[in-house]
DNA sequence: GATGAATGAGTCTTCATTCAT
DNA sequence: TATGAATGAAGACTCATTCAT
């Protein structure tokens, strides 16, 4: 088995470093020296400053990920008349799941999403937000909303970016729960409202 | 009159080195280069790299934050009982003022909010959300909303970021303009939305 | 251990540069490609160039000083009455040892006297100075001399100077103890005919 | 005739900068922009750097060495066997010529003897001392001193430097002349003094 | 006589990475 | 597994100097 000790010394260090000055101007000598190791023990477990970052993110990378795609699943696999009523409690459900992981790795995450630029999850919440409207479009599926297709995604890009700064930003986990529920229903609201103002067009959709 | 040659093409290329890489990452050395000059040439214009994205920059965010205070301003010229009922027109004709700026300085603004990492800019998206909280704070007066204190300024801070990501990311005017209207709609009646339905105290449906 | 090799030719290098050109005119880069290795093997040692002048001089400083405060120290152990007969002998003494030393880092006397300029020992030889007026100003206690200040200070102060450059200049060490006896024997007799002579106030002869 | 304004206006602001910060440290750049020009403007004057430091002190340089030469020659004037009695003479007022020379270019006497490292003048005092022991030499002709030879070229050089430090430091003509006077008798004394003890030797010498 | 644009070699310093041990 | 020495390219910035105008 691997030196776990050695290791796990390193990602701690490397975890402070990077939240602190983002993956950049975070320095590997510095980081390495301070978990009390040298360079070469460094390169002994990886190859690359980036696969550390790699290493230390790739879990919870996958497991938002894993989560979203899961929810597409569960949604995939209701009859398509159903589709419209069930959306709400799957998304519901999966969103709390999320939200729940999300706070479990909560350094994790705020690397993925705030310290990530000049590594290969540079692009991480848009690659996210891109599944999330994904999931909306099969979701909604031919159901046209009288809103613009850049609204549209704005707004769904928008409803993930504040779920995870909801998360970053929360104090407790009620608070945060709290919060999305609230940033739910004025996105749920407001849209619905639209619809309805919406005077001859279909009024069934949802985003 | 002051070589506009040089400095033009020293301007266009920081333009694209910024914009694609950030300020920190982008290198002068090629900045310059690219330009076709030597960095001693540079330095007879400006005496910092920072010198430089500054110059870029400086008339796009003076002219954002004066769009935004003298939305301010006029907001508060309105006698408080009108407050509720005026806001609205002020913040919809104030927000299309803005965005015809942005598009008119389209990638300044980009530099400014996506590229300032390293700069005296570095927050300035934060600072303007914070004058529109403080602006928002004044038009709703002393108006309790039923959400999180978090989930408050998140809405705000989204609603700010999405004019932004409009402006950055649609292609026509038309385009913008409708979408930042929709946006506006989903956001103000969701949020009047849930002041109405507040004491019924249901407000548990789908994004 | 260290790498007493690399170290060692680097402080070869370093100090043949800093003797020849002094610390700011003297090229780090040269000073270490001289010495075989690059800028970045340098680093590993010291963080900046200075340190690398600090730690070429450090011993020696230290030594000086040392030196200087065991002087003040034998002297302050004297009676007062006894003082000024005393003092001859301690300063006579102190010298000698100072002398020996200086001789034993010659280099890194020249260094610190003649190639500081933009260091930390910028002022060294004016602080040793100093400390040579404040001992003598407590050796000859009230006795006031009938000298100008401004004489009794360049006074002192060429003293010491001529106790440097003796050291640097003199080839054996004979000749330099000799060559400071000279020096001191001039300086005290002058002085003391000096205080003798007062009285009768007719002091004009050659030099 | 030569543009008078602007070399006055360059010379000043040299001069101020040379002196604050050393010929080496002191940016031409920034000499010249002081005075109100730019780069161009100097190099119709001056095509070097070190030229403009030449110019500036020049004149004194010349000053101070016929000074000495003067004083040489006149010495050299008188027959043999008056030299000896003469030389106390011939030396106390060509030192007061020096003085009030020195005095009257004080700024430029700093120049030559604090700034001027990276100059052909770097050398400049230790060449003036150079004279002043030919100087000594001759006046002294075969006459043993019972001082180390070094001793003596130190005393000598120590005498001149201090000159030129008294003219430096002192505030008022009266003060330096008296200190200067303060100066000579103690050296003189001294090695008078020194000579006496002598036991057996010849004791008609002087420095 | 003076400008202002431009150069090119130079400064110290930082970094991720390699490699023999 | 870990060290420590070393590299080489890159970073921003400075400077004396040149030259066409």
């Amino acid at each position: 088995m691997e030196n776990t000790d050695t290791l796990q010394k390193i990602h701690e260090s490397a975890k402070k470093h990077f939240l602190a000055n983002g993956f950049q101007r975070a320095s590997l000598r510095r980081i390495v020296a301070d978990a009390g190791f040298t360079l070469g023990a460094f390169y002994g477990y990886y190859s690359t400053k980036e696969e550390l970052f790699h290493a230390l993110v790739e879990r919870t990378a996958q497991g938002i990920l894993s989560c979203l795609s899961e929810m597409a699943a569960t949604l995939n696999a209701i009859p398509d008349d159903l589709k419209l009523a069930g959306i709400s409690e799957v998304f519901s459900e999966g969103m709390a799941r999320l939200v729940d992981f999300l706070l479990k790795n909560k350094d994790e995450a705020r690397l993925l999403l705030e310290c990530a630029e000049g590594t290969r999850y540079e692009n991480f919440l848009s690659e996210m937000m891109e599944q999330g409207l994904l999931f909306m479009a099969k979701a909604t599926g031919r159901h046209e909303l009288p809103l613009t297709p850049l609204a549209q995604k704005l707004l769904v890009q928008s409803y993930f970016s504040l779920l995870g700064q909801a998360v970053l930003l929360g104090d407790t986990r009620e608070e945060i729960l709290k919060t999305m529920k609230d940033i739910q229903s004025v996105f749920t609201d407001g849209i619905v409202h639209v619809l309805l103002e919406e005077p001859a067009k279909e009024r069934n959709s949802l985003p």
